[in-house]
RNA sequence: GGGCGGUUAGCUCAGCUGGGAGAGCAUCGGCCUUACAAGCCGAGGGUCACAGGUUCGAUCCCUGUACCGCCCACCA
């Protein structure tokens, strides 16, 4: 171990491992993460977007969480009551899935295990596997308040839940029916619409020969399903299409089947499709369905709830939909039904759970009317209770919500809450009601039969805002938290969740879920591709912190979480930004030499900034910069410019320019300015590590608590406000031109190839007397950066022959290197600067020299031009002199 | 068929209300200078997709075109 490290008491490198598990302990242990309701204080809640129980922890979830838990940690750490309250969803089919699977293994099924022993079974798996999702949260660094988890299927859940089914019951806006949903054969289940994906597929477009009943003719019907001709019960023309006129009496026999079925006119058929004709199958086809309804046709269901055909499918009853289609063409074709078989690519329904392909089908389903509560969550978007953030989503969320449709919410699966609803076996009277009721209210039987269907999932997450305050109760949570502030979650599950909180939200409380929605992007592979486990691209998060670190994994999310943009994550964008907290670690343990003996009982005064160095004025001034920049971007969920402020300052400001400043100081003799340098970098130090907290939590922490005297946690000390006394354009202004300077000899250097270890002469010629006390004021430290013997400054005269140069607007600085300059090399280099600034010289006075320009910019714009012009022109005439010396030679 | 987003340095992307094109990585040159080689110093590199328009002025606003991506949709 060196001599530094032990001084610093930190190691050379960040050791993330220990750090981490070491403070989540910590701030657990101390109760840090729980949610203060104090009167007279601003309150802040966010309601995390509950992740499946059965989930695994993906690099989605990781940007999720971390932007969750940057606003937590800030706002908590300016005071406001936090609550970041977590939990997970119940996932109905998904977690019935799982513990189907598991049965499998077992030789066992539900159906065998039965309802009951089948429910419990899945209790189980959730005591024991259930929280694996939650652990890999606190990996993250989330600063939930885990005493308040909740799930979905908690009791003071389902009791959210059935208030909310009764009384949208009671209002009618819930109601039971036999329609045509989406079904699920492998899942045995109604989909809601949006539970299905579409996706296009390859096909065929079938011409079947329909004849007429009569023997007259025949109609050419086009499908893609030919084995739903089965469950026809008309065929549907356009009302005025010529072609079909008088068909109407005749009616159709249909093919493959006894029956004969009639000819409806409709103005749903496109004249121009095929040839104008439709074949109906009302109880297999949306749109069909819907026509059946106008011409009161009859709805024949040819399968069953697993997809295979049933016996009103004749002679093709047992074979599976897929088989029977094959069959169907087969026989089409054999008797000469078929006309053509075209290649037609269309869009086909996949389950979003098991990816199998949906049934339209009818059935006997509850379903909530949708309309009513849609309009006010538009209305609550529109006038601005609720913002989208990027605004861009505004559109797409209108659209869906105008064309919303009734959404079907019992699911014919035994995970989840079942519908408070029961028949009375003796009257048949429905029973709606938030308790298990005992005896029929009509007749009095004790015979009641509560409907085995549960409802949709999103159902009791549309609740998730207030039924996780203790809604319907009336508690202190509601008082404080409700609305909450922000939810953030993936622009995914706008329409299954988002848009269902503000309805129910709206209609149970009155009042928004939230009042800003932050959309954030999906995280994809490098070349831009989704991630999934089938492409074997995933990266996993776990193993991203295993190797790179959480804050590492968390600034490199956030700095690229530039609103409506998808992130392209990869290893080596992480590592960059691992670089990163590993240069903050090592600025902590340079800051640490020289502080760990500053102070030990009562912290040293604040600093009086009327009197300053400029180094110090100077980065106190841009901290300041810093300290607006974060809280703006913070404030409006720029994320990417949150982390790019603290990067900027932290490393290429504090760690670049600052530190190497002071070093004079803090290694010199004189010991005030030893004091000064010593106070200023403990602020700037602390500062920038309460900036940086909500982003990267752990090595925050560490650093904070190696820096001297007793600390509380950073994770509740105060976010730093801008101070005004802080800012210094003045400082800014000097410190600019010195490193101005510092740069020109540095760029001279490197240029002739001059040994970082030689020492040099320069001369500056300026005829600017301000500037020139400036830089005098700063020559030790000038000299000190840049390896200089001497710095002489002249305001005209002659530099020696032979003197490298660099040039600045109103200054020249020359290294002399007698017999060392290649004269053709400098010149080549000054005509290229030359070329540069005279097209930029052009640029601008002929702009200034334009009267339209001068009568219209704004004055402030046209002064810019002129500072710039003389710049250009400043530049110009000393590239000249150089040029002429240069000459001479 | 509608809607949305993208096109800026070799790569990945910033660029908020129009006013001299930025970062990270990569590349090239020089440095193990006692916080950091996971680093320091310096350098090169762009017709801001294309075509019009508005404006004194356009990477930015408008219109159109071309590619790329996503979402929604009941033309069988």
């Amino acid at each position: 171990m060196s001599d530094n490290e032990q001084k610093s008491g930190l190691a050379k490198a960040y050791d993330f491992k220990d750090v981490e598990r070491k403070w989540y302990d910590s701030w657990q242990e101390n109760n840090l993460f729980s949610a203060k309701m104090e009167e007279g204080k601003d309150n802040f809640a966010i309601v995390i977007p509950p992740p499946n129980v059965t989930g695994v922890l993906h690099v989605g979830h990781a940007l999720n969480n971390t932007l969750q838990d940057i606003l937590a940690r800030y706002h908590r750490m300016k005071g406001d009551n936090t609550l970041w309250l977590p939990g997970t969803d119940h996932a109905g089919i998904a977690t019935q899935n799982v513990v189907e699977r598991q049965l499998a293994t077992e030789n066992e099924s539900r159906h065998t295990l039965g309802r009951e022993k089948f429910i419990e079974r899945v209790w189980q798996w959730k005591e024991e596997k259930g929280s694996t999702i939650i652990n890999q949260l606190k990996h993250l660094g989330s600063s939930c308040d885990w005493q308040r988890e909740r799930f979905t299927m908690d009791k003071g859940l389902s009791k959210a839940v059935r208030a909310v089914f009764v009384r949208l019951f009671n209002e009618g806006l819930i109601y039971k029916g036999d329609y045509i949903v989406n079904w699920c054969p492998r899942c045995h289940t109604a989909l809601a619409d949006d539970e299905v994906e579409h996706e296009d597929t390859a096909g065929a477009l079938y011409h079947i020969r329909y004849p007429y009943a009569d023997g007259s003719g025949q109609v050419i019907v086009a499908t893609t399903r030919p084995e739903t001709m089965l469950g026809d019960t008309a065929v549907a023309v356009h009302p005025d299409d010529e072609r079909y006129q008088g068909l109407s009496e005749i009616g159709i026999k249909l093919p493959l089947s006894e029956r004969t079925i009639p000819v409806v006119l409709d103005h749903h058929v496109q004249r121009e499709f095929g040839t104008g004709a439709l074949k109906v199958t009302p109880a297999h086809d949306r749109d069909d369905y819907e026509i059946g309804l106008r011409h009161e046709l009859a709805v024949l269901k040819v399968m069953d709830d697993s997809g295979t055909m049933n016996e009103a499918a004749g002679d093709y009853q047992g074979l599976d939909r897929f088989e029977c289609r094959k069959r169907i063409v087969a026989d089409l074709k054999e008797q000469g039904y078929l006309e053509k078989i075209e290649e037609y690519d269309h869009a086909v329904g996949h389950c979003y759970r098991c990816k199998t392909v949906t049934e339209p089908t009818t059935s006997l389903q509850w379903f909530v009317s949708v309309k009513p509560l849609a309009a006010k969550a538009v209305d609550a978007v529109r006038d601005g209770r609720i913002n989208i953030h990027p605004k861009s989503w505004n559109n797409t969320f209108y659209a869906w919500m105008d064309n919303i449709r009734d959404w079907c919410i019992s699911r014919q699966i035994w995970w989840g809450h079942q519908i408070p609803a029961w028949t009375c076996e003796k009257c048949g009277e429905l029973i709606v009601s938030e308790k298990d009721p005992d005896s029929c209210p009509k007749c009095g039987s004790g015979e009641l039969v509560q409907e085995t269907d549960v409802l949709d999932t999103w159902f009791s997450s549309a609740l998730w805002p207030f039924s996780t305050l203790g809604w319907p109760d009336e508690t202190k949570e509601m008082a404080h938290f409700y609305p909450t502030s922000v939810l953030i979650t993936s622009f995914d599950i706008l329409f299954f969740w988002v848009a269902r909180m503000m309805m129910m939200g709206l209609h149970f409380q009155d009042e928004v879920p939230f009042k800003d929605v932050y959309l954030h992007a999906l995280v994809r592979d490098k070349h831009g591709k989704k991630m999934s486990k089938s492409t074997g691209n995933v990266l996993d998060p776990l193993v991203l912190i295993e190797k790179f670190g959480t804050d590492a994994l968390r600034f490199t999310l956030t700095a690229f979480a530039a609103q409506g943009r998808d992130i392209r994550l990869s290893e080596e964008r992480i590592e960059g930004y691992r670089h990163f907290i590993n240069k903050i670690w090592n600025a902590a343990r340079f800051s640490l030499m020289h502080l760990e003996d500053f102070f030990t009982g009562e912290k040293p005064p604040p600093i009086d900034h009327g009197k300053l160095a400029l180094p110090h004025a100077w980065i106190l001034s841009r901290l300041n910069q810093a300290t607006i920049d974060s809280h703006r971007a913070l404030n409006d969920f720029r994320y990417n410019d949150y982390a790019s402020t603290l990067y900027q300052f932290i490393w290429h400001e504090l760690c670049d320019w600052y530190l190497e400043w002071i070093k004079a100081d803090l290694y010199g003799d004189d010991d005030e300015a030893k004091e000064t340098a010593r106070l200023v970098l403990l602020t700037v130090l602390e500062e920038s590590l309460l900036l940086l907290h909500p982003i990267a939590p752990f090595i925050t922490e560490e650093i904070w608590q190696a820096l001297p005297g007793e600390r509380d946690s950073i994770m509740i000390s105060p976010f730093p406000e801008a101070r005004d006394q802080w800012q210094n354009s003045e400082a800014e202004t000097s410190a600019q031109l010195v490193m101005e300077i510092i740069g020109g000899i540095r760029n001279i250097r490197s240029e002739m190839q001059i040994h970082p270890k030689a020492e040099v002469e320069a001369f500056i010629i300026s005829s600017d007397a301000a500037a020139n006390e400036r830089i005098m004021a700063q020559a030790q430290s000038i000299k000190t950066l840049t390896r200089l013997k001497s710095l002489e400054i002249e305001s005209s005269g002659q530099v020696p022959k032979g003197a490298a140069s660099y040039i600045l607007a109103d200054k020249e600085i020359f290294v002399p290197l007698a017999g060392l300059i290649d004269v053709e090399q400098e010149m080549a280099k000054l005509k290229k600067a030359r070329q540069k600034l005279e097209k930029q010289e052009k640029q601008t006075s002929g702009k200034l020299k334009n009267e339209k320009f001068l009568a219209n910019a704004p004055a402030d714009v046209v002064a810019k031009e002129q500072e710039k012009l003389a710049e250009f022109k400043g530049k110009l005439e000393k590239i000249a002199e150089t040029m002429a010396r240069l000459g001479d030679l």
